[in-house]
DNA sequence: TGTACATCAGTGAACGCGCGTTCACTGATGTAC
DNA sequence: TGTACATCAGTGAACGCGCGTTCACTGATGTAC
């Protein structure tokens, strides 16, 4: 069959889209191109139309995570009352609804130990794309220069996606509760450069 | 061939050991039953007079990982000068001593993803040594009751699981020399119950 | 004391399965003439 | 305008490989008599 000349972009997206919720929810090896190509109504044959390997697509998905939670952070910081807006951007990080849909949250507190397995190749890939995630966060965190707005950024997010991965290794719901409602008041009150 | 009594246990441990260092530093895909068991100078068939499958063993690993650890960081803080326990203990988790050598080093940085993914009754199987970690940990911890230092505990070393596996996922080493230096600091200025 | 048998950690071939990857083929549409 | 051919995303069978697991067998030592 003949496509549109914009279908093969469109595809390669939405297998992006869906790898990038796939991985972060089961983790690097959660799923295989087949089941990952059936639930696109595809089947995995065409999949080496689209990437080189399976490794090229986790690292491709990995950046378009990034690339997602800063935008919805970013919208988050953008609605905020001024004053709030890392708060606001704090709340939602260390919220139940992060916890519960890694999906779609940040690939940082999803996939960090399959991050560190990556080939040092991939692993470079990825940097940047991290980088200006931590940078963007960066400005709603205080600091007297952007350079240490940055460390404290990536101090901040870096720890953070350590309370939501251990949110979700507790089975305890209460327990679960207790660390995210605590690491959120003392996170919001230790680096809050918007207020 | 006729072992002594003790010999069953003692191969028992060794695998546990072996598999605690390969998953910390491979991940818990990283290794398969036949190599780890090549690493003690055995063959692989022998493997299920000791273990009942493959994910039995990687819980039991981590069970040992955290005892381990908690048996370390418990040994730092005896050794440490009066009032330095928890800063000393801080220092131990946050060096980049850890982050070179995840295979000795604590279970939720190196493997939380995973943990993550485990079966739930697996998962709360690991649940107890690693409350158990964390309440040993709490002693040196502020707080003015014990459930208190509890949840600072959790709080704390959950944080810290994520520095050390961001950390690990930079590559560049002045970078992540940096996060560490201030977590460092950050931390043993927050969370010093000891002084 | 000697003999026959039981025990059981360990061996290594074999099995089954899933997965990443390849490849010959399909078929609708675009292009050349 | 019509015909022959090229293109290329997608299909699904097939391949190769590694891995978890099983199982018949080994052989040194313990036990029963």
């Amino acid at each position: 069959m003949r496509y549109p000349p914009e279908h093969k972009a469109e595809i390669h997206r939405e297998i992006v889209e869906r790898a990038a919720r796939e991985f972060r929810s089961r983790g690097a090896e959660g799923i295989g191109i087949s089941a990952l190509m059936k639930r696109l109504g595809l089947t995995h044959g065409g999949f080496y139309r689209h990437f080189r390997s399976r490794g090229s697509l986790f690292t491709e998905a990995v950046e378009h995570g990034f690339g997602e939670v800063a935008a919805r952070l970013r919208e988050i910081a953008k609605a905020a009352p001024p004053g709030q807006k890392l708060q606001q951007v704090v709340r939602a990080y260390l919220s139940s609804e992060h916890v519960d849909h890694p999906g779609e949250g940040c690939p940082l507190a999803a996939l960090c130990t399959d991050i560190t397995h990556l080939p040092a190749r991939e692993r470079r890939r990825i940097e940047r794309p991290l980088m200006n995630y931590i940078d963007e966060m960066a400005q709603f965190v205080k600091g007297s220069t952007d350079q240490e707005r940055r460390r404290h950024a990536l101090l901040l997010f870096s720890s953070m996606a350590g309370i939501v991965s251990a949110a979700r290794a507790i089975p305890d719901q209460q327990a679960r509760e207790e660390l995210l409602q605590g690491a959120r008041e003392f996170y919001t009150s230790h680096f809050d450069g918007t207020e």
